[in-house]
This record gives structure tokens, sequence and C-alpha cells, in this order.
DNA sequence: CATGAATGAGGGTTCATTCAT
DNA sequence: CATGAATGAACCCTCATTCAT
């Protein structure tokens, strides 16, 4: 039974393989060069293929960049919904999103890259993307709010601040040699999405 | 003396006049099109003058970006200085901040634009300017701080913070059809800045 | 003998089939299509075998297109002589052959598109085949000639002149959306050659 | 005043002259390698300039080939109207124009080969030029019938008639190493053409 | 100084051909 | 024998940069 669903698999394991070789190749050379400087040519030599294969596995460009993105952000939310099922409580959860998150900037690159230069053409299929990370982020809020953790937000437009501020975040250490510490950050993140920087009101 | 000077000047004035048209010019540009899609021949149409003529003020299609966004910059800058001398206290003035990015942003994309495709590279030069903004924000907090009006953050790391934040909302602000509501959306980041999500701790 | 004759055979029929239905896809893809837009890979799906496959047959591109060709003109050379037979009388005769060339042109698309783009290197090998018709056509109006029926013209250069005319009308048939009625044109090529156009002469 | 006009002129002439220069090298590589064979890169080679160069005068390989063939055929054009206007009487006149299209063939080798493998997508901006052909000659014919020197054929059905003879000897003659002395094949077609081929009939 | 015609490297993409399986 | 994944040369085209005028 495994003996023939492997002989099915045989060549689509292969093609599959070849197909997530190629997008994280597009992922590196993206996030060495961005996506402007990133070139075929350059991504079929980091491949380790030829540039026609590129279009074995991929339509064009375009669809090589969308598919490299979309592994990155399955990646991000993944770790995201483990980090924050491991924990209880909306400060740790948040906490542990802010994290999954910068610790993806090191590793992922790319991800960032083109979500910074993401022409109106692009986004319109990231979008979906967003939106999922953006929901995600939202329910976490509202449940923060019924639980009392949170004050009265508006859910949608705190979680939209959150994610430009990771968005700049990510920026930020993505073009500095030498960013501040990750943990740090992430502290102080957390610490004054949730207290803010006031000094102590009577609220 | 004066003599000299004026024929130095001249000239000089003259260079600056074309220079800044020309940094001017290529703002716009970059600010409708997005950098890739800014070409030196649009630029050269949009400043009225040749192509050819782009090289003697500047040496590449680099050095004009980055004088680009100095002006840009410049700009911000001033027009930051102007709004947070006319108010009081540190949350109005870090609200005049945000303000005067946020509109920026509708009026200067080119800057923006631009630096959301910064590589590693331009970010090198950029530094000076970033170094800038963040000292200026981080003696605004600061002097908060001394006015018992914030709490005791590190404030660089805060004003880190902020400017990502900022950036961050610019980038999201660029690439949506439909952003929402500048006043409302400057409200938001200033309250969840001062005053946190969470809800009413005694601290 | 006959042994080894079969045991020749079996490979060969089985050679002669997969190479003649090849040909045959060639020639349906490159009348669809046209020469430039028939690509191995289109012609490959047509004959329901692999892309590789075709180079066990045919020694590259040219090659295939070369059979294509002459499958075509077997065809189209069968075609004729069988109905040259059937009627008597060059008129008749000659009227049979405009009529099987005319027909082939819709038929045989590929034949007639392939003859167009003919450059002086793939001339060179299909001379001979132009050759068998060209005698064919010259032997029916030597025939013609000895029978009285026609003026005493050079039968080779008034077969060429032909061969031309029924070349130049397939061309045209094959680039317009809607050539006259097929009938009305042999018709009217048979009439022109036979009487010509001036008017009435004594001779 | 001459002077004026010069001076506005004095560019436009150099751009004129390279456009012509260009198409005129693209008909020579056209001519020589059939158009599928004609790349851009071998026709700036031909003209001399850089392949970038060919695309300051032509938006794009399709123009340069249609300004290519539209230059051949103004040449044919004009040379026809001269010769035809030289001599009276219909038929001389007919053997004119076949004088000037076979010798035409020599030269303009592109404007044949491209008439021959003319796509659906081409054929139809030259469409236009065919029917400038076409209508010059049906008119020939038509004042030919009413001078009483041609029967009375559908001048138009003639004239395409005779124009897919031409077409299919400049095929022929273009595909030749050694085409049939130009003379003796005009006189054939001209002969043919006016009296037929049959023998003598009291017509 | 200013010009813009010219350049040519490089872009994304296609496809005839090869070769390990 | 048959396959089709892989190749890489060649395609058309763009654009930052140069330089003769």
């Amino acid at each position: 039974m495994p003996l023939e669903r492997r002989a099915v698999t045989k060549e689509e394991v292969v093609k599959d393989f070849r197909t997530g070789e190629i997008a994280n190749a597009a992922r590196r050379v993206i996030g060495e060069l961005g996506y402007p400087e990133a070139s075929m040519e350059r991504i079929a030599q980091e491949a380790g293929v030829s540039k026609g294969t590129l279009y074995l596995y991929y339509r064009n460009k375009r669809a090589l960049l969308l598919t490299a993105i979309e592994h990155s952000f399955d990646e991000l939310m993944t770790e995201t919904r483990i980090r924050t099922e491991r924990v209880k409580g909306c400060e740790a959860q948040l906490g542990a999103m802010v994290r999954a998150w910068v610790e993806h900037t090191n590793e992922q690159r790319a991800f960032f890259r083109v979500l910074q230069l993401v022409g109106p053409d692009l986004s319109e299929e990231l979008r979906g993307l967003q939106e999922i990370y953006h929901g995600f982020l939202s329910e976490l809020l509202n449940r923060g709010q019924q639980a009392g953790e949170l004050r009265g937000h508006d859910s949608a437009q705190v979680a939209r601040l959150v994610v430009n501020l990771l968005r700049g975040t990510s920026l930020a250490r993505l073009n500095q040699s030498d960013p501040p510490d990750a943990e740090d950050e992430i502290a102080t993140i957390v610490d004054v999405l949730m207290h803010g920087i006031a000094a102590g009101d009577a609220r």
C-alpha cells in the first residue's frame, strides 16, 4: 500500500523537491539582493540549475517570486501558531508572535525584502496572506479583550498597527549590519505595546 | 572678497538650482512610479533637461536617488521641527511628529518608496539621516522622562521602535489603494504608544 | 531469405509506421500553426509520443520537416496521377492537375506553408520533388502538343510557369481569411492558361 | 530661406537617413536569410550599428519589418508606374509590369521573401499594399477591355491570377541558384497570359 | 554647459536538442 | 526503445551610461 503510494509519488516527490529547492534558492537570492536585483540567472546559479530549468517549474519570474513568498509565509505562520499555542495569556501570546516574527526576519530575509517593495501588482496576490496574519492577530486581540486583559480598542486597527510595527522592525533589522539584540528588541516592543510609554496613569 | 565670493556663488547658485530641481524631479517620478520604473529618461523629462544633463550633476542614478532622499528627508525634518515647537507636552509633540510623518507619506511618496527597497548598500549612506531623526526623537523622549510625563524606558530603544512603527505604517499606506483615514491612524498610534493596549493597570 | 527479410521487416515495419505517424503529426501541426510556431513539443503531443522519441526517428527538426513535405508531396502526386488518368484531352487533364493542387492546398496546408518559407537550403533537397512534378506536367504538355491541342511552346518553360502560378495561388489562398471560391478560381486559371486574356485573335 | 529649411531638416535628414539605412539593412538581411532567421542582432550588424540603436528608430522588430517591406513596395510601385507609362497598349503595359516585378525580385529579395511567409498578423497590414498593386493592375486590364484588346474576363479575378503568377515566379527565382534567363521568362509569361497555350482557336 | 544618439550588458523567456533513467 | 527533465544558446527588448557635437 505504501509502496504503491510511493510509486505514484516518486516522480512527484522529485518534482516537489525541485520546486521547493528552486523556491528556496529564490528566497536566498532575493533575501540577499532584494527583488529587483534578483535575476533569473542568479537564482538559477544559486539553485544549481540552468536558467531554462527554472521555467520548467515556474511559469515566470513573478510566479517563482510568489511561491517563494508563500513558502516563507507558511513557515512564519506555522511557527507563529505553534508558539502562541504553547503559552497562555494575551501578553505572552503577543510576545510569542513578535518573537516568531523577529526571529524569522533573520532566516527569511527574502520574505521581508519582498514585502517591502511589493508593487501594486504583486500586492494583489499577497493581500490574502496578509489578511491571514492580520486575522490571526485580530482574533488573539479579541480574546484578550474578552478575557479582560486588553482595553477596548478596535482589534483590527490595533492589529494593523502591530503588523506595521513588526514590518518596520524587520526592515530596520534587515538593513543594519549589527541590529540590536533580538531579545531586547522583542521585550521593548511587547512592553511598549502592552503598557505604553506614558508615566503610570491611574487608568 | 565679496567679488570672488559672488563669482563663485554665481555659478554655484546655478549649479545648486539645477541640482535641486533635478532631485525634485527624481522625487516626483520615483514617488509616482516607484524606483524600479523610474528611468533616467523619465526623470530627465520631468526635470525638463536632457538625459545627459543628469550626469553633469549626478555621478549616476544611485547618487541622484540618494540626493532625492536627502531632500525629502530635509523637508520632513523641517516640518517635524516646526510642528513640535508649536505644541507643548510630550504626548502632543509625539503626536505632531507622527502627523508630520504620516502626512509626508502622501506628499513624499518617493521618499518612502525608496526607503522600501533601500538595500544594505544604500542604507549605509542613509544612516546619517536616520540618526538625525532618531536623535531628535530620543531627545524629545528624554525631556518627557525628565518632565515626568514618560516612564523610564531607554529612550534610544523606544525611539527606534517609534521610527520602525512609522516606517511600517508608511509602507502599508503606500501599498494600499484605500488606506484608513490618516487622522484615525495617527490617533491610534499615539494612543497605543502612550498608554498601551493592556487593560488599565495601576502602574 | 524470406526469413531474414521478414526479420528485417518486422522492425522496419514498426519503424516505418512510427516514422510516418510522426511525419503526419508534423504535417498537421505545421498546417495548423505554420512552421515557425510548430514546436517539437507540439508535434510530439500531436503524434502521441514524447519529445525525445522524435529524435529517434529524425535527426532534427529540419529532417522531420523534409519528410513531412515529402509525404505531402507523395499524396499530391498520387492524387494528381489518379485524376489525370480519369480524363481525356489536354485541357481536361490540366484542369485535373489544377484542381488536385488547389484542393490539396486546403487539406495539406503544411505542405504549402512550408513551401512558403523554404529557404535556399531546403529547396536544395526539395528540388527532386519539384522535378518530378515538373516532369509530369511537361510530359502532359508534350502530349498535348503532339496531339495538336497545344501551341508549340517550350514545354519545360510552360510547365515552370504553371507550377509558379499554382504555387502563388496556394500562397494567396493560405493567407486569406476568405479566399475566392475554389471552383471559380480553378476555372479562371484553366481558361486563362488555355486561351489567354487577349481578345480573340485569329491565331 | 533654403537655409532655414535646411536647418530644420538637418537633424531630421540624419534621422531619415538612419531610418532608411536600417530599413535597407533589414531588407538585405531578410532577403538573404528569410524573416524568421533575420535577428535584430544580425540586422544591427548589417546596418553597422548596435542592437539598441535599432530601437531608437523602430519600436520593435515587427515595425522594422513592416517599414522595410513598405520601402520595397514603394520602389516596386514607382518603377511599375514609370515603366507602364512609357509604353502603349495593354500587352506592352502588362509586359512592363511583369518586367518590373521580375527585375525587382533580384534586388528586393526581402520583399518577396516576406511576402511568402507573411503570417496572418502581418498580412493584415500588408493587405493595403497588395490592394494598391492589385487595383493598379485591375485598372490596366479594364482599360484593355474597353479598348477591345482583352476579352471580357472579370478584371479583379484576372488581376489576382496575374499577381499569384508573379509571386510564384519570384518564389521560384529566389530559391534557385540559377533561375532561367529573365527575358525568356518574362516573354513566356506575357505570351501565355495574352494568348494562352491552346492551339489557335478561331475564337 | 547641454544635448541626445549611440552603446551594450543584461533582462526575462523560448525551444531545439541531449542524455540519464 | 522511450522518456521528459535539463540544458544553453539565442531570441527580442530595456536602460543606465557615455561622448561627439
